[in-house]
DNA sequence: GCCAACGTTGGC
DNA sequence: GCCAACGTTGGC
């Protein structure tokens, strides 16, 4: 079992929004980079596990976790012309862009802030910490997993 | 295939 | 709202 990080803008979708969903779950649609297509594509599997990070949120950071319930499938939105996720290149044969299921496991009580993640030892080497990381989808070593999951446990 | 211009992301 | 960093586009 693998670990990610997924970035969501909280006015897009939130982790209290993903809590009001029917089943607390959620396609993870919209993703529109190569890099983070392949993570979707050909690595995230059923059974891992997710933590929801809020970006462009005050504060931004890590909101829960959640689990992966479908490993990568086409992103229909890409085909839908009234989507704002439409991409005119991608059709039936060749969907371009993935997607995956997630449910909500635990909302944390607070936001774990970048800040924090940044000031903590063992983080260092995450993308998420790194200035400029624009990358959506990010894999998660189990180390620095474990030493998140100790801060949530603190809240 | 280079790279400048442009658009987007996302912290602050 | 600013702007740095990055990804993508398109002219050549």
């Amino acid at each position: 079992m693998k670990h990610w990080l997924f970035k969501s803008e909280p006015g897009s979708i939130s982790i209290s929004d993903l809590a009001a969903s029917p089943k607390k779950t959620t396609h993870w649609e919209g993703v529109r980079n190569l890099q983070a297509r392949n993570f979707l594509r050909d690595d995230v599997a059923r059974g891992d596990l997710v933590f929801f990070y809020h970006s462009n949120a005050k504060p931004s950071g890590i909101a829960g976790i959640c689990k992966v319930t479908r490993a990568g499938y086409p992103d229909h939105f890409a085909l839908d012309p009234e989507s704002k996720y439409f991409d005119p290149r991608a059709s039936k044969d060749n969907p371009i862009w993935y997607m995956v299921d997630v449910k909500l496991g635990q909302k944390f009580s607070e936001i774990i802030p970048l800040s924090r993640l940044k000031e903590t030892p063992g983080l260092e080497g995450m993308m998420v910490c790194r200035r400029g990381s624009r990358l959506s989808i990010q894999p998660v070593t189990a180390g620095e997993w474990k030493i998140i999951v100790k801060l949530a446990a603190r809240l």
